[in-house]
Order: structure tokens, then sequence, then C-alpha cells
DNA sequence: ATCGCCTCCTGCGCGC
DNA sequence: TGCGCGCAGGAGGCGA
């Protein structure tokens, strides 16, 4: 399930392998995405890539002529640098065949995710352009956080993972922030104190930057793109340890549904 | 404007 | 061992 960090660690990991290097041809082996792939793509055959970025969750690939692929992981997608003679694999669905002989599959199970083809002015594609802050840049500062959260009715979880608010911040690591800044999960936000809000916010930051560190997380079946596990699973605190003893106080960690997502929380540490 | 619910899809783990 | 069921989850979209 690719939070920000794995969807960082996916784009450190192809990088080398496309800038600068031509896109040869895209076979699209299934369109059945959340969104069908167009047509479109093909555009961009034997465009050499310029850049590769992030933008929340999508990895944007900048192509000649200011095109873009914009790529998103959903819950189960995956891409995978590997030579062009290695067997595909059941739900490879879209194959890029690079300058340097190697190819890039997108790999999706679950076909939550997208491939979507952007002319240009990338940033002002409807994904994208209502967005708010990247989670660690400096525009996600104290006093934005402050003044967002103040007028809100929504649970303090369900607000952290609203992308008009702060992008990024996928269950585990809402949940994990909230442990770490100890703010009980389904408090009301315009309740939750400045001081905590400030531990919060700096949770976040901390839980995401730790997390691109060690190389994503490896719940289920995340893989870099070298086809490596990440290895944060074993630093998460409250996450998945349903009825396990919190790693401060001993008590029992709870599970609740908020939003119609698991969130796990320890009744102790957090008020 | 804001909030909360529904939806897409497949694999996995559970109970029997 | 096999079957069927329910759940998991990102995030857009929509109705209240």
């Amino acid at each position: 399930m690719p939070e920000l960090p794995e969807v960082e660690t996916t784009m450190r990991g192809i990088l080398p392998h496309l800038k600068e290097q031509i896109i040869l041809k895209i076979d699209v082996l299934d369109e059945r995405l959340r969104w069908p792939v167009s047509e479109e793509i093909q555009h961009i055959r034997n465009s050499p890539v310029v850049e590769i970025t992030r933008r929340a969750k999508y990895i944007l690939i900048e192509v000649a002529d200011q095109q873009h692929i914009m790529i998103h992981l959903g819950m189960s997608g995956s891409l995978r640098i590997c030579s062009a003679d290695e067997p595909l694999r059941k739900h490879d669905h879209l194959v890029f065949h690079l300058s340097t002989g190697l190819q890039m599959r997108y790999h999706d199970p679950r076909r939550f995710g997208s491939v979507l083809w952007q002319a240009a002015d990338i940033h002002q594609h409807p994904l994208l352009i209502k967005l708010g802050p990247e989670p660690l840049n400096d525009e996600f500062s104290i006093d934005y956080f402050i003044e967002k959260t103040k007028p809100r009715k929504t649970s303090i979880k369900q607000h952290i993972m609203d992308s008009h608010i702060v992008v990024g911040v996928g269950n585990i690591y809402a949940c994990e922030a909230l442990f770490m800044a100890g703010v009980q999960p389904t408090r009301m936000a315009s309740k939750v104190s400045k001081p905590r809000l400030i531990q919060l916010r700096n949770a976040i930051r901390f839980v995401l930057n730790r997390s691109i560190e060690q190389g994503g997380t490896t719940l289920k079946d995340f893989l870099n793109s070298d086809g490596q596990p990440g290895y944060f699973k074993q630093q998460l605190a409250v996450y998945d340890r349903e009825g396990q003893a919190c790693a401060k106080c001993k008590s029992t960690v709870k599970r609740i549904v908020i939003g119609q997502r698991s969130t796990f929380y320890c009744p102790k540490c957090q008020k």
C-alpha cells in the first residue's frame, strides 16, 4: 500500500534509469486502471525523459516538449525496472521500453492506480491544482497548519488525511503521527490545543522523513523499484497492533473505525 | 463550504 | 483441503 515514502522511494529508484534516456515505446497491456489509459500516452514515444519529480503521491515524468506522464500507484501499484527478457508477471499493465534496453513495468493487481498523459502545465492538472502543500516543504508551516485546523469540525485524523490541508498523509502515517504527538484520533480538529498541533505537525514530518530514509514500509507486498522491501514496518508503534502492548506505557493498543478506515491508538497515551 | 459516505478492484486470511 | 465470505485501502465524486 504505497504511501508517500513508498512513492518517494519508487521515484528515486526509477530516476537514474529514466533520466535523459528515451522512452522508445509503450505497451499498454491492460488499459483498465482507475481511469482508462488514454491512447494519448503514445505521444511520448521516442521522447527523452527530462526530469522526474513527485507531487503528493503522483510521480511526474517530464519528457520532451513539457509533456508529462502522471503515475499514481493507488493501493497496490508498483514500478519495476527490469531487463527485457524477464517474463511478464500477472498484473503487469504497462511496459515502457527504454533506450538502455531495460524496461519499466507498471504492475497493479487492484488497478486503483492510474497512468495519465498531460500535454503541458502539469501543475494545472485538475488532479493537482487543488492539493494542499507537501508535508515536507516549508509551506506546511506551523502557522499554516494552525490556521487551517482552527475551524474544522471533522476528526483530527480525517483532517490530517485531507489532501486539501496537506498531501501524502495516508492511514498508516496518520495513526503513527497522532500517537507520536499524543493526540486521540477521534478528537475534533478545532479542539486540539495549539501545542498539540505543533507537535502533530512536527510528528507528521518526522514519521514521513524517517520512513523515506529507510526506504518505505514493507506492509503487505511493497517492494521498491529494485525489488527490495523497505524496512519501516518494525518501527510502527500502533498501526496494525491491536491488542498488543503500547511501546510507551504498556497498556493495550485499540482499534476503532474512523471514516471507514481502521484506526489504531493507545487510549492512555493519546488524549 | 464542509462533511461523510460510497465506490472502484483483487488478494488474502479467516472460519467452517 | 477447499470453499466462500469479509476486509483492506487512496482518493475522487457526490449528496446532504
